[in-house]
Formats: C-alpha cells, structure tokens, sequence
DNA sequence: AAATCGGTCAACCGCGACTTT
DNA sequence: GAAAGTCGCGGTTGACCGATT
C-alpha cells in the first residue's frame, strides 16, 4: 500500500464500522492485510490501534472509578510505565487510556510524586465517602499496613479488584466526621510538628514522629482516627 | 465577541520483540 | 540461521473543547 494514499487523524463512523465487521470475520491479526482487504486506506497498525482502543467489544468508556484509580496508582508504583501489564490488570481499560489518565490526573498530583501514604488516604477517604471503609493497605510480607510495595485489600483479605463494596453509606457519622476534619487539616497545612505539639499539650500520643517522617508506617497513626475509644 | 490558554485524549511514531518464511 | 513481516509497547503529538481574559 502506497504511503501516500493512507488515512490519517481522526476515523469515520463508516470506517468504524468497515473495520469492525472485518475485524469480527477474520479475526485479530494480520493488520496490514485486513486494512488492504476491507479497502480501508488506514496503516495496518492504525486499524489495530483503533480496534484495540475503541472498538474492541466490553472497553469501558466511562470515568475511572475510585477502585480503578487506587489500582493504577499502586501498579505504577510497582511496575512502573508498563501501561500494557497495568492495563491487564484492569478489565475493559486500555493501555492508552490509563497512559493518559495516569499522565492527566494522577502524575500531577504532589501527593504521588512523592510516593506517600497520605494520597492512599486521601483516596481510601474518598472511598469511605462513597462506598464503604473497610479496606487497608497492607504489605503481605510483613503483616504491616500501608507500605510502599503493599498489595491493596479488604480486612477481609480479598483483593481490592474483587472488592464488592456495598452500597450503604454512613452519613454525618462519628468516624466520618474524624476523618473529614482530619482531611480538612491536612489540607489546611496541619502539619507533623502540630501534631506532635498536641500530643504533648494533651496528652494523647498515638502520633509517633519518627513514624510519621517515614512515611509508610503513618498509617498505624491514621488506623488511630477509626478508634473510637 | 474574539483571542488565548490549558486540559484532555485519540491517534501517530519509532523501536524492539516475536513470528513466519 | 537470516531476512522479512507482524505485533505490541511506551512516548509524543496535535486536534478539540471549555475556561478565562
């Protein structure tokens, strides 16, 4: 096929549509030769690019969901780029779409460039908010919460893409209301050293400095906000 | 109303890996 | 084993659109 009398940019609907039942008939391979036989004036690798990343039957199309976005984020942490081996991961999803997500909404957020556990709370929070609190994050290997390289969960120990989260939602409840102002804090610039200044001052010490400079043990400091006692 | 800016995302490109001949 | 063809991946580009000036 001639370079010069390919398509580019944007696809019709008609080459969606030639592309499709060409696609279903003769299956997922040999793109050059399909594009010749469908008598698309697309590259080979174009009409698998747009099979692969719109077409496809069962791609979800929608926003990402809280537990999509708490995947991608760990998986990046663990695997780095590899959007294809993430997208795995994540049925429905694409390697470009989660490429771009990650680039458009998660990168930017400060919280995870520096890897810490305040953006998994920040998140695990938005959830509370939605759905359901019950899950933690915690690092098989040692039994301990909220590490870097820690697999996401339930308490229950069920992975979080098998999560089913119920629908209830607690409104205006004591454990809401801690983390919100809790959140609220944080954001308001409420910082290591005021934490410390108020253990001494009143006497409640769950905050542990040293942990909470390391980062990832903060979360036995944050688990703190769900006892009520 | 027009111009500019910034965010988003579909699509392209280059390259390495894999498969077929 | 070598060459050609094909596929898959990750980075990048550019068109589009809404917000702002």
């Amino acid at each position: 096929m001639q370079g010069e009398h390919l398509r580019k940019g944007t696809w019709l609907q008609e080459e969606d549509e030639q592309l499709t039942s060409f696609v279903v008939r003769l299956g997922e391979r040999r793109w050059d030769s399909l594009a010749k036989v469908a008598g698309l004036r697309r590259s080979g690798k174009s009409c698998r690019l747009r099979w692969m990343n719109y077409l496809r039957p069962n791609l979800k199309h929608g926003p990402f969901s809280v537990e999509e976005e708490l995947l991608i984020f760990q998986l990046q942490q663990q695997l780095g780029n590899k959007w294809a081996k993430i997208a795995r991961k994540l049925p429905g999803r694409t390697d470009n779409e989660i490429k771009n997500y990650w680039r458009t909404h998660l990168r930017k957020r400060p919280q995870v460039q520096q890897g810490d556990c305040k953006y998994k709370l920040e998140i695990a929070t938005r959830n509370f908010n939605q759905k359901s609190t019950d899950m933690v994050f915690k690092d098989h290997s040692t039994g301990n919460v909220c590490c870097e390289d820690s697999e996401w969960e339930t308490k229950d120990g069920s992975s979080i893409d098998t999560l089913s989260l119920s629908d209830w939602e607690l409104e205006n409840s004591p454990y809401e209301t801690r983390i919100l102002d809790w959140i609220v804090e944080l954001q308001n610039g409420y910082c290591e050293k005021e934490l410390e200044q108020d253990c001494h001052s009143t006497g409640n010490c769950n905050y542990n400095p040293q942990e909470f400079e390391e980062g990832c043990d903060s979360w036995d400091y944050f688990t703190s906000l769900w006892d009520m006692n």
